[in-house]
DNA sequence: CGCGACGTTGATTTGCCTCAACGATTGTGG
DNA sequence: CCACAATCGTTGAGGCAAATCAACGTCGCG
């Protein structure tokens, strides 16, 4: 597991053992089962998790009462309720395990330190959100100006695998389409 | 100007005089007319820009020949065009004055530099990034959600000022409606 | 077994787009 | 300084993508 998280981290900045070593001590680990509760709303969200295995998707309630699934996260991503996170205000999203999950738990007052200690560290998180917004970018550029048939095509093209893990309908939720209108789409 | 800049730039970490004159040892001033570009579609971005007064929108073309706008950027904001400056791939977007609009310009490799020799505007810039990524999260889940009446509401509330200063049919192209309908939802 | 979770189907409604045409305003060259 | 062209907002008719609502079939699980 160190072996997979360090390499992660390499991918983008070179650590030394030991400023592993002292980035891992401050790292907590914790599985969540099938339907655990990572988050919830309405708490603060004091840190960032990494998810070492499993799946889980971030989401929130509407107006009306419907879940709006806003993120899927897999292996090698980062989660957490950003807004609640940097602002210390109440997250809006949950966050919740759709299979068992291992996730690594970094708080935010350890992660500053750390900032500190280790600047590139920094700089990694600094890559790591850049990373984050061209996604988010690419997901609003692209899904505001596509019809549902050709949301549903990206989507199977660039999570091939969510298809078999994920139920339906959170896949309509999470691309803003009724589940009664996927199931239309798929026909064809 | 300078003292708007360092004010700004001080808002989430302190610089001293000596860093911030090393900073500005290293942008560039422009002014842009009315109808210039920053940046071209199809261009390389190599830059961030900051905006000292003026107002740009940044917009894509697409796949019907529409434009597209993607962001409106005033006094105190960065832009660039995130994917090209990252990955350094062909731009997007492109990135226009639609007043007569000073501008502040960092060039990539210099900034890089900067990182480097001060730690501190490295935390200035993920700091700024994740702003953005809060931004960016927030259209998409607020316009996503909404009905066309509600994001024109929406809009008039967060950008009161830009009513007076934007064309309706970019306001329009920016919440992703047609103009005769932002027209039809006017009346009420 | 029985219940809840999930996917499908069909009928109806609606939000929003498309296209075409028409004033009002601004700007520009002769 | 006027004439003509762009630019911009509005209006209306018609059409389509997608939502809503209700009902039903199927599977897996406690």
């Amino acid at each position: 597991m160190k072996e997979q998280v360090k390499k992660y981290f390499n991918r983008y900045v070179e650590f030394s053992d030991s400023e592993i070593d002292e980035i891992f001590s401050k790292l907590r680990q914790k599985t969540f089962q099938k339907k655990a509760y990572v988050l919830r709303e309405g708490g603060i969200c004091t840190d960032r998790y990494f998810i070492i295995s499993g799946l889980v998707r971030s989401f929130y309630i509407d107006h009306k009462g419907n879940e709006k699934i806003t993120q899927f996260a897999i292996q090698n991503w980062w989660v957490t309720s950003m807004e609640s996170f940097i602002k210390k205000t109440p997250s809006a999203i949950s966050i919740q395990a759709l299979e068992k999950t291992e996730i690594l738990i970094i708080d935010k007052d350890e992660l500053e330190k750390l900032f500190l200690s280790i600047p590139k560290l920094e700089r990694l998180f600094r890559i790591i959100t850049e990373n984050m917004l061209i996604a988010t970018q690419r997901k609003n550029d692209i899904y505001l100006q596509m019809k549902s048939k050709n949301r549903y095509d990206d989507f199977i093209n660039h999570f091939p695998d969510f298809i078999q893990r994920v139920p339906q309908y959170m896949i309509a939720s999470y691309l803003e389409i009724t589940p009664e209108y996927l199931s239309e789409l798929r026909k064809s």
